[in-house]
RNA sequence: GGCGGCGUAGCCAAGUGGGAAGGCAGAGGACUGCAAAUCCUCCAUUCAUCGGUUCGAAUCCGAUCGCCGCCUCCA
């Protein structure tokens, strides 16, 4: 498989350094509100990556920190934690705020189908490997320490900027780099801050009271996870600079050895063509989008896009998204579970899914190309279909449901299968309706029969007639 | 100001040197009592504009116009 790294530029084969295992983190939300949409696209992306890794054969540990401490609600030293901050606005603890909205998180990714991390470090439960860390980058000069602060000294690691591709002179007295009394050189970064007892998430370390600065948790913990240099490091692409080129700088000088060998960023989201803001009015939280459409829906909508590409959202995309789901389910709820079949699919069906596997399977390889994967779904749905209303054999529903299962619900992760059910908690009600239409049909009382289906319309249920003069109704 | 990306049919979106995928919407047809679903056919001689390289460019180079994002807490 190819994927581009960020950090060459380039299309990459990616090999692990220790295969068959693949060592995964991607930088976690921090959980001081409820996830919104830009946090889908994010770990539904690389919740495919993750899918289509283990699909290789690859025995991947996914790794993905929880940040509950240490980000400031502005870049100076006056910025407020904003668990904290949260915590105040809504009269809890600090720590009530974070499990809240972690588990509010986790409601949220599972709604959209996205598999739990193998391992979910907290930032605020892995404070001694971050200390130990600061110790080491100090023991080996690239660091030093001002009143119980700790800052890394960017002078000394000229690579630093290999990443975003920022070159250091461009740093110096940057307008918008923090000034920083303390610092020796304006680029350098607190690596531990000095907190008062104003401050409720603080911790003693041998430079007093404090707290760690924002890129240290995720250099920690994925190096105590998963070794010294791992494989692949995931993030929005807004991360780049400056917390991922300060996590290599971090590394990459505590342990000599590189940090991350496959740098992967999934780009923005925008609604309505401009950036999602809460102060633009067009926030959008995953849970109030859940109300309009099912998370299925929105997880087809990310996919329809490349997770390197913007992905600009829109009503009526999701009306179009929606159409799309909808002809996906009505495909497998066509196939049925046919266990039992034994016989051989037909060649036609042979040929039609092998073409259509084959071109789904470059289509991931190729830095997974989730849209190309799901043109390679429909033209399977489109032929499907075709060779089913010539001639529906069981053995050929199985090995489309075979097909089905694999490309887009173990790989892409689109609960069809669930859909379907749990549109269907009225299906009783719906199967003595659908009797009641058969019987009206068949007595020739179409008119009856009619008002019955524009009724049934009007609150969201579709009457469809079977060729042996049976009905079905089903919720939409 | 620095950096990056994008501009492909009505909308969305792949393709990145040699046949313009796919989805949604739309038109016609088959099927149906009528529908729905499904299938078939049609729907970009052309890829923002201009110029260049090439036997050949949506794809490479240059310029122009337009849009967006990052650089600041943000996925």
């Amino acid at each position: 498989m190819k994927l581009y790294n960020s950090l060459t530029r380039s299309l990459e084969e990616f090999e692990p350094l220790d295969p068959p295992y693949a060592g995964v983190y991607v930088c976690g939300p921090t959980v001081y509100g409820h996830s919104h949409l830009g946090h889908g696209k994010t770990y539904v992306s690389f919740d495919v990556l993750i899918r289509y890794l283990r699909h290789l054969g690859y025995r991947v540990r996914y790794v993905q920190n929880i940040t509950d401490v240490g980000h400031l609600t502005d870049n100076a030293d006056s910025g407020e934690d904003k668990i904290e901050k949260q915590a105040r606005l809504e009269k809890l603890e600090p720590m009530e705020i974070a499990e809240k909205y972690t588990r509010s998180y986790f409601e949220d990714m599972d709604a959209l189908n996205v598999l739990r991390p193998d391992i979910s470090p907290r930032a605020s439960g892995h404070v001694p490997e971050q200390i130990e860390l600061v110790r080491t980058l100090l023991r080996k000069g690239h660091a030093y320490e001002v009143d119980g602060y700790v800052y890394f000294s960017v002078e000394s690691f000229p690579e630093y900027g290999k990443l975003s591709g920022r070159r250091p002179e461009e740093l110096m007295a940057g307008t918008r780099v923090e000034i920083d009394e303390g610092k020796r050189d304006p680029r350098d970064f607190a690596l531990w801050k000095k907190a008062g007892p104003d401050h409720i998430l603080r911790w003693n370390s041998p430079w007093g009271w404090g707290y760690p600065g924002w890129h240290l948790e995720c250099s920690a913990m994925a190096m105590r996870y998963l070794g010294d240099t791992v494989d692949i490091h995931g993030g929005g692409l807004e991360n780049i600079f400056p917390h991922h080129e300060s996590e290599i700088a971090q590394s990459e000088c505590a342990t000599g050895r590189q940090f991350v060998r496959y740098w992967l960023h999934n780009n923005m989201l925008t609604v309505d063509g401009q950036k999602m803001g809460k102060s633009l009015g067009n926030w959008i939280l995953l849970k109030d989008l859940f109300e309009k459409f099912h998370p299925m829906v929105v997880r087809l909508y990310i996919l329809r896009s490349h997770y390197r590409s913007q992905l600009d959202f829109t009503d009526t995309g999701m009306g179009s998204a929606l159409s799309g789901f909808r002809r996906l389910a009505a495909f497998r709820s066509r196939l049925g579970e046919p266990e039992g079949e034994d016989g051989a699919p037909s060649e036609d069906t042979v040929g039609m899914l092998r073409e259509a596997e084959t071109v789904f399977m470059r289509s991931m390889d190729d830095d997974l190309n989730t849209p190309g994967a799901l043109a390679a779904i429909f033209d399977m749905v489109r032929a499907g279909n075709s060779i089913l209303d010539g001639n529906d054999r069981p053995a050929d529903r199985k090995a489309m449901a075979g097909a089905m299962d694999l490309m887009a619900e173990d790989i892409l992760g689109l609960d069809i299968r669930g859909w379907s059910a749990s549109s269907d908690d009225t299906s009783e009600l719906c199967g003595i309706l659908a009797e009641a239409r058969g019987t009206l049909r068949r007595s020739r009382l179409f008119e009856a029969a009619d008002r019955m289906r524009d009724r049934l319309e009007e609150i969201g249920y579709t009457a469809r007639d079977l060729p042996d003069g049976g009905s079905e109704i089903t919720r939409r």
